[in-house]
DNA sequence: ATGGTTGTTGGACAA
């Protein structure tokens, strides 16, 4: 089973490149985040006619998760539970072919750091520890993938002393992403490729930080134990950043062995 | 070099 997870910045601006990756890479489930667009924007039609259904949180201009899956889906949460005041569409969870938990999320980015923005991204993700805590709790397989906003270690950047003061780098964002994992997760990459370099889901449309190869590693697929044991292949497809009009994110994936 | 780009939206904000 192919588990994807991809940043489109804009699912209606990314129309094409998605379709066309869902047809080219052929993954089983695909989270998605950034739609930035209400649930009833969301290209419906044009992703299930691809043999995928459906599950999608969204917001006006920001933000919006989705999960799409060949499998029938449950969703279980449309919010990350802890502050029922948070109003953003960051997170959605549910079972996919009744047997696998899956939640595509999106972590807040945090800049500027320090400041409002940045208590927010240490809130949440908070949360989610806590969250996740109850996930592993319960016997159910669980993938928590998306674009978490935090490159975990200074091999996941390209200048690591030109990012220290950012948020996505920071000491606090990643001492929270290594608890979140320590309570029991398997960050599905960096176990299969403990020594990559150079392996970025992200680089920015300025100042060509694409044809420099000047990205980051910020979208990831945690894995728990039962899924651990199942991972088979992990890695980057660094072809849609290439196309025209791209997302600044491309696409992780993993393959887990029939369980 | 206080720059540079993209998306939503229709000026400013988020990334």
């Amino acid at each position: 089973m192919k588990i994807a997870s991809w940043n489109v910045n804009s699912v209606k601006a990314r129309l094409a490149p998605l379709l066309g990756w869902l047809d080219s890479a052929k993954p089983d489930v695909l989270l998605l985040q950034e739609l930035k667009c209400v649930e009833a924007d969301f290209p419906r039609i044009e992703v299930e006619s691809r043999g995928y259904r459906v599950a999608v949180v969204g917001q006006k201009t920001y933000n919006g998760v989705a999960i799409l899956s060949r499998l029938p889906i449950e969703v279980a949460r449309e919010r990350l539970p802890g502050d029922e005041s948070d109003p953003q569409a960051r997170w959605v969870e549910a079972m996919v072919g009744g047997r696998l938990r899956v939640a595509s999320l999106y972590l807040p980015n945090g800049n500027p750091a320090p400041g409002e923005k940045f208590d927010y991204k240490l809130a949440w993700m908070r949360r989610l520890i806590a969250h996740a805590r109850t996930l592993l709790d319960g016997d159910t397989p669980t993938l928590l993938g998306g674009d978490y906003n935090v490159c975990p270690t200074d091999a996941d950047v390209y200048d690591p002393e030109g990012w220290r003061a950012d948020a996505l780098c920071r000491p606090e964002s990643r001492a929270l992403f290594r608890e979140l994992v320590y309570l029991g997760f398997t960050e599905a990459f960096r176990a299969l490729h403990p020594d990559a370099k150079s392996a970025y889901t992200f680089w920015d449309y300025q100042a060509g930080a694409w044809p420099r190869d000047h990205g980051l590693r910020i979208d990831h697929l945690l894995l728990s134990p039962q899924l651990a044991d199942r991972l088979a292949a992990c890695d980057i497809d660094k072809d849609p950043r290439g196309l025209d009009k791209p997302s600044d994110h491309t696409p992780i994936w993993c393959e887990l062995a029939d369980g």
